[in-house]
DNA sequence: TTAAATACGATAATATTAGTCGTATTTATT
DNA sequence: AATAAATACGACTAATATTATCGTATTTAA
């Protein structure tokens, strides 16, 4: 229950990896992979990922890789969050329309209360307060 | 991703129902179940739960039936939420020590700290706020 | 005695998440 | 030009977690 995917997981202790290293120095999937000790193909997605949204630069061909892009400062929790996994709710009724429920659901306003202080929080927090 | 299970929703769902309720009058699973076309015996078990903690009252046999206990402001949604699921946080290593990364971690102290954020932000809004 | 309710462990069904495979593309190096 | 090491990514499989149901026991008002 309100628990980070693995997606998220690596894509964080990448960047923490990433954000240790010389500025502009690249490494690959593989290195990473290989330190931590994860499944480097899921890795890679979420290498890839970040990569296409700008949060890191990839650099093809050998001795290519990925490097920090942004400002971890400009990024928040929340954005990352959304761009890894899409809208952030602890219920889906917050984004999606097509609840069973119809009219007869009570706690969709507080639901919705709810929801509005989890994305406040972390729309707070930086990803840089994360990886330093 | 950080969603809230069904468990939880269904005794929200419940509570809410039972507080608009007149003070100690019962309600039983079924009468729930059908009006917000539930699923009766899992909220039942959310029910039962709440009442091996006290959060609602459980009387057995015909006309029996459930009905509030506790001041639900005194409840914080991080005490509501960790009696129905267990520890609240983002990541296991949190509370569960058997990770695989052993030292190899990189964010172990990253996620302790959004999973503070995230505990206080649940320790400050009280179960009455959601269901009234 | 019956029936309507709670109690709850065991199991089945479903959905989500995690991980792998295969293949294409890019490009530095030789 | 060939090779090899890297990214890119869709499709698929495996594993896990969640959700729901089943069966049976217990309680107790009528």
């Amino acid at each position: 229950m309100l628990k980070l995917t693995r997606k998220v997981e690596y894509a964080l202790i990448a960047l923490r990896h990433m954000q240790a290293l010389k500025p502009r120095k690249l490494t690959s999937a593989k290195e990473i992979a290989e330190a931590y000790g994860l499944p480097q193909q899921l890795l890679a997605k979420a290498l890839q990922q970040m990569a296409r949204d700008s949060i890191i630069e990839a650099v093809q061909g050998p001795s290519g890789g990925y490097r920090i892009m942004s400002d971890l400062d400009k990024i928040s929790l929340k954005d990352f969050f959304e761009k890894l996994e899409g809208p952030l709710g602890i219920m889906d009724c917050y984004f999606d329309s097509d609840c069973i429920q119809l009219g007869a659901c009570n706690i969709r306003t507080p639901i919705q209360r709810i929801n509005e202080n989890m994305r406040d929080m972390f729309s707070k927090m930086s990803l840089r307060e994360v990886t330093q």
